[in-house]
DNA sequence: ATGTACAGACCGAGCAGGTA
DNA sequence: TACCTGCTCGGTCTGTACAT
């Protein structure tokens, strides 16, 4: 085993950051490894102050696929070290000089890691790539202890979600602005300028914007949702870098880094109140590097348009910024006064994906000759086997309770998923539905049509007007109105409409989800 | 007079075309 | 190619005609 006998000396240089906030309840360091990083690890004792100066005999690492590593704890001269089962992490994940790993106390003696390489990107590990033996554990098999076996016993357990539960729960008791509660200062490299935040009015900023995600101190850009493997990273990340204002959360799109014409597009409220006021080229600079980008931030001359171009090609490009890859943008000034963003990159990674269910290229007759893809109930990636509207982003417990539904009542046929805002059910005066371009030009019939809704379980028939609208989308009026009062419809319900195979006439039946059902 | 239905304007982010 | 601007489209709001 490492660290014995003749075997190099393998220790690390211990976080420069190290965050204990939540009333001590939540706990997460950084390390960066040194030259001579390796297969035992001796553990600060700062760290082991929150644990009554001494850990468990043994401790769980939860790697970023959910395998738990036990990891044996010794004590040698005064030093707490990681042995038995730390070389089985460091082996598995092919952890390199100079790469990252970030900790996060999950609960008692059971750690989540987070991987980052020597450019700070996350690693990303497929099962293929993940050293096993013979002797690994599939999921759900108890922890094995490997301090009395080999160091290459894994085993995966419900870690990960635990950890998902812990933080939830800590999430809600967590302030805005938690600062940080001990922060040291070794000189790792790579931070240079970040230590110094912006020194933007935070206060401008309103937390009830819909980008900014309850409890969080993330913004994300519009139209889009984080899954929940990524919002534990972004998380995580927050965590470590303890940001005064909002960090800008940015899942790449294939116009913000395939187009010919790449840019991104920063959301007006956030751009309006922590960047520049008017166009002038701002500093990017990946954290942990040197290199800077110096892409051109604009501003429409009517203020409706806030973006990043230019150079952000070449940010792009020389950061193999992928299709899927968040970018999180922490705003700083860089020495000098110049106005930027340290960057993280974290790579897209499937592992994390949630699935749903498969929709197959296969699709069938339907009255008028329309066709709708087939639900065949195997989990996959990404697709849903039903449609919102284009620029509509469900959350994550959204998604959770329609696929539950979708699941439940095993529809061949097309679904539409919309959640009531107020124009959906009166509150501002307005009774109307709108189906999206892509649903009523794939699945409704042209021009104006009378649609039956049927609930389950109910006899009631509602016949609603139909009507087409601007941009090929379908709005359904007159009829609405008595629907939405008698299933006592309220805004954030969530309505999924499945088109019946119905020949004689246009019917969909129409499945609610109660704002505040549980799932 | 009040409630309802409808048309259309506006907003803002995404996307793509035009021009120097 | 870099930069700027116009169009698209979902969501929302406003004004008005019509029905009761």
């Amino acid at each position: 085993m490492a660290g014995q006998g003749s075997q190099k000396k393998k220790s690390c240089d211990w976080s420069k950051r190290y965050v204990d906030h939540l009333n001590g309840k939540m706990k997460c360091f950084h390390l960066q490894m040194s030259a001579n990083f390796g297969h035992s690890m001796t553990i600060p004792n700062k760290f082991l102050d929150h644990f009554g100066g001494t850990l468990s005999r043994t401790i769980e690492l939860v790697s970023p696929k959910g395998i738990v590593y036990i990891v044996k704890v010794t004590e040698h001269m005064n030093k707490t070290i990681l042995q038995c089962g730390w070389e089985a992490f460091v082996d598995a994940h092919h952890i390199e000089e100079n790469d990252s790993l970030l900790f996060r106390h999950i609960e008692n003696s059971r750690f989540e890691v987070l991987i980052l390489d020597s450019d700070g990107c996350e690693k990303v590990f497929t099962c293929a790539g993940i050293k096993k033996t013979s002797s690994v554990q599939e999921r759900n098999a108890a922890p094995v202890d490997i301090s009395r076996s080999t160091h290459d016993e894994t085993t995966q357990s419900s870690g990960s979600k635990k950890f998902v539960r812990c933080q939830r729960a800590s999430d809600s008791q967590r302030g805005k602005t938690a600062k940080l509660a001990e922060t040291s200062s070794s000189g790792e490299s790579g931070e240079e300028g970040t230590d110094s935040s912006t020194s933007e009015d935070e206060s401008s900023y309103e937390l009830d914007d819909p980008q900014m995600p309850p409890g969080r101190n993330y913004v994300l850009s519009r139209w889009t949702s984080l899954s929940e493997a990524q919002e534990e990273k972004v998380d995580m990340l927050v965590q470590d870098i303890q940001p005064e204002i909002p960090v800008f959360v940015a899942i790449m799109k294939h116009s913000n880094v395939n187009s010919r014409r790449a840019c991104l597009v920063i959301p007006k409220r956030y751009a309006s109140a922590h960047f520049p006021l008017e166009s002038q080229t701002i500093t990017l600079q990946r954290q942990g590097k040197n290199k800077k980008w110096y892409p051109m931030f604009y501003i429409r001359k009517d203020g409706s348009g806030y973006m990043l171009y230019g150079c952000w090609k070449n940010f792009v490009r020389d950061n193999h910024v992928k299709e899927g890859d968040m970018c999180i943008f922490h705003l700083t000034k860089f020495t000098g006064g110049e106005f930027g963003a340290t960057v993280h990159l974290l790579r897209e990674t499937k592992s994390g994906s949630l699935g749903s269910f498969h929709t197959s290229h296969k699709r069938f007759d339907l009255r008028d000759g329309r066709t709708w893809p087939k639900v065949t109930g195997v989990r996959r990636v990404s697709s849903r086997p039903y449609l919102t509207a284009d620029r509509v982003s469900l959350t994550e417990e959204q998604v959770r309770k329609v696929e539950e539904v979708v699941h439940s009542i095993q529809s061949e046929g097309p679904m539409y998923v919309s959640i009531m805002n107020k124009s959906n059910v009166g509150t501002d005066g307005l009774y109307i539905i709108i189906f999206g371009r892509q649903f009523a030009t794939r699945y409704l019939p042209e021009g104006e049509q009378t649609l039956t809704l049927l609930m389950t379980g109910k006899s009631n028939a509602w016949q609603v007007k139909m009507r087409p609208r601007s941009g090929d989308a379908q709005m359904i009026t007159t009829g609405w109105r008595h629907f939405v009062h008698d299933n006592h419809l309220q805004i954030e319900d969530i309505c999924l409409f499945q088109l019946m195979n119905d020949e004689s006439k246009l019917t969909m039946t129409v499945h609610i989800i109660r704002r505040n059902e549980k799932s």
